[in-house]
DNA sequence: CAAGATTGACGAATCAATCTTT
DNA sequence: AAAGATTGATTCGTCAATCTTG
């Protein structure tokens, strides 16, 4: 037994709190703008970006996802009008993806509600000693993981 | 602005180590098991639970998990025989549900793995003062979120 | 009716395979 | 051929609606 019952009860509470934050972020994002948080991911991307418009691939790789997401996800916002296609070489092909007005009217409805719910539920409840330890474990353990 | 440049960046980074921690663990127990994460879960609550076998009801309830989800993934885990019925009175109906031969033996040996796993890339990486804050956290969003 | 369980529909995420351009 | 992007299949998770049994 590699794992004593403490540890165990330590990682299902880990495992339990990480999901019901994220839970509780993506629901309100749905219910008060519309969107998952994926799509929120997406949103923020393009209108920090330079430009306003990415490729498929910058996407994936700014985000950290795999590039089918990306493409399934623009699909779907697409259809919902929340992002365009921009300056295609060729139909049904993608070179580029911008914010529709739309877009950027709920982007920047949502960053503001989101970033408040992210405060309220994660750095207001964190003292400043635990917010640096959390930030010393996201920093390694992404170093540590990614790639 | 509710959230500064250096808070989204600490936020972004606890999303991406959170997913990806969650994501290696899922893979190993894919590949060297066959099974998924929540499919793990479930095998370990089964073979905790005295006489190895609980309801849906009760399955739920101790993750914390919607019911339909369970019922969801009783049903691909039954189509794997790791999962059994156990005396329903209605055909189609499940009143319980138990290990299979092969559902304990699978069980037995992810619990292994999955532990050195989490052992590897949670709690080896952490100084104690880390853990403690950690854990502190995870019980504090728990507690704040949960119900 | 109320509690327990299931079902169907849909969005999210991953993987493998394919298609398009250069 | 290689890089960029899409597609289809499959699993996971949620929500709403329905069914079953006490």
């Amino acid at each position: 037994m590699t794992l004593g019952p403490a540890e165990w009860a330590f990682w299902d509470s880990w495992v339990r709190a990480q999901r019901l934050l994220v839970r509780e972020l993506d629901r309100a994002l749905q219910r008060d703008h519309g969107i998952s948080k994926a799509e929120f991911s997406i949103l923020m991307a393009l209108l920090r970006a330079p430009g306003r418009q990415l490729r498929v691939g910058e996407l994936s790789e700014a985000l950290d996802w795999e590039k089918s997401r990306v493409s399934h996800l623009l699909t779907r916002m697409e259809s919902r009008d929340l992002v365009e296609p921009v300056e295609s070489g060729a139909p049904g092909r993608r070179t580029g993806v911008g914010l529709t007005t739309q877009g950027r009217r709920v982007a920047r409805a949502a960053v503001r509600g989101h970033a408040g719910n992210i405060r309220r539920h994660f750095f207001d409840t964190l003292t400043p000693e635990q917010a640096a330890v959390i930030r010393e474990w996201s920093t390694q353990t992404v170093e540590r993981l990614d790639v």
